[in-house]
DNA sequence: CACCAGTGTGGAGAAGTTGTGAAGGCGGTG
DNA sequence: CACCGCCTTCACAACTTCTCCACACTGGTG
């Protein structure tokens, strides 16, 4: 689920706003001024922004520019007035689209998901996570063992690319649910177990002594570290 | 030097965009109404097209939608009214931004920098894409599969081209529908499916074992690379 | 060295995903 | 205004994967 970070200080609006972006589907965080919303920025580490100009302060553009400084966090700019200068220098700081108000939430939603498709083709290029044997390409969701290709499934890949992000941490098995499905829901605990099984299969050169994916008695699972 | 068509039957706006483009750098083509822009537009092949909405006969949608049957290439709306459903409707036809008169010549410009800079990054740049036995022409959007020609719909050819840019990144229905329609509104997902039935149906040998574009279950679809 | 919560299986049924034909709608064309 | 091509949507079957259970086994503990 995508983190949206709405800094906005006219209360109805930003109500508006977060009841529409949860409805649709999105985790909201909140930000009324612009220097709660540049420590929100860095603590939330949100997917995209949806930035108002006319905050009292320090304003859409100077929070913008202070992002940007240090990140190229989507940001979607609402404004209330249509004159240009500010429209262009939104543009030209980084602001990925900007809607003038009065907008429809509709709109507002149908924006933010453009934008973040665009951000999410952007970075692909050629992410990779390396681990021991384990080289996994994300864009491409390709796995291989010491150079040799390896098929799995959606969720033995997730479970994996979770793991080998951070190796010798260890997860949970709610930790794990949550990374295969996005929510927890309240389901059998021990399906982890099945998915570690039918991953130390395919990747385990002897699935009986795990050399990856190690289990932490008592606690959950972790990828092996050095 | 970047081509650009200008559509506007206002003499005195038309004269005025044209000066203020050129001397940003465009080279500038223009029409005055929309039958002339549908066939200059095949004539000299800009690299993107503003275009008012208010045109007389064929107006800006009717041509938008000419345009988008055969080609993608991007464009800016002007339009004098501002309630949202034109905007919309606009975007949902393919239209990449819209602006409101009056604007300036400087956000005009702005923006159309804007637009072709997405359009760069999206289009790689490049003139034809090779993968595999496919072959595509992207000005001609002309597809060729071991020399022999294709004929494809709009759609399929977008869907393809997403696909194909990028051989063995894989792209949920969700992004290949931005690809389809400039904005994505939450239509049918599946229709994706469809048109990738479409597709195969064409370029596949044999459409029952797809050796060029892929399924990758619970995820998407990919172009197959290697 | 017994005990027992925690973990490793295999497999059956449930759940989810995709392929496909066919129907309906919309706009463009003759 | 009937036709035609294209896109969307639906329904259903075929298929893949996930969940969940039962039972065996293991590792820590006193």
């Amino acid at each position: 689920m995508k983190k949206v970070l709405v800094v906005e200080d006219e209360l109805k609006i930003a109500r508006l706003v977060r009841d529409y972006l949860q409805q649709a589907g999105f985790a909201v965080v909140e930000a009324a001024d612009g220097r709660t919303a540049l420590s929100m920025a860095a603590a939330e580490r949100p997917d995209m922004i949806v930035l108002d100009l006319g905050l009292p302060e320090l304003d859409g553009l100077d929070v913008t520019r202070r992002l940007r400084a240090g990140s190229s966090v989507p940001i979607i700019m609402l404004t209330a007035r249509s004159d240009e200068a500010d429209k262009i220098v939104g543009l030209e700081l980084g602001a990925d689209d900007y809607i003038i108000k009065p907008f429809s939430p509709k709109e507002l939603v149908a924006r933010i998901r453009a934008v973040l498709r665009r951000a999410d083709a952007t970075l692909g290029g050629g992410e990779m996570i390396r681990a021991g044997p384990v080289s996994i390409d994300l864009p491409k969701r390709r796995v291989t063992i010491d150079g040799t290709d390896v098929e799995l499934t959606a969720t033995e890949f997730d479970l994996l690319i979770t793991l080998a992000r951070h190796p010798g941490r260890i997860y949970t098995r709610a930790q794990l649910l949550d990374s295969i499905h996005g929510v927890s829901f309240d389901s059998y605990e021990r399906s982890v177990d099945a998915h570690v099984k039918n991953l130390r299969r395919k990747i385990e050169p002897d699935p009986t002594r795990p050399r990856l994916v190690l289990t932490v008695y008592g606690v959950g699972y972790k990828f092996a570290d050095a």
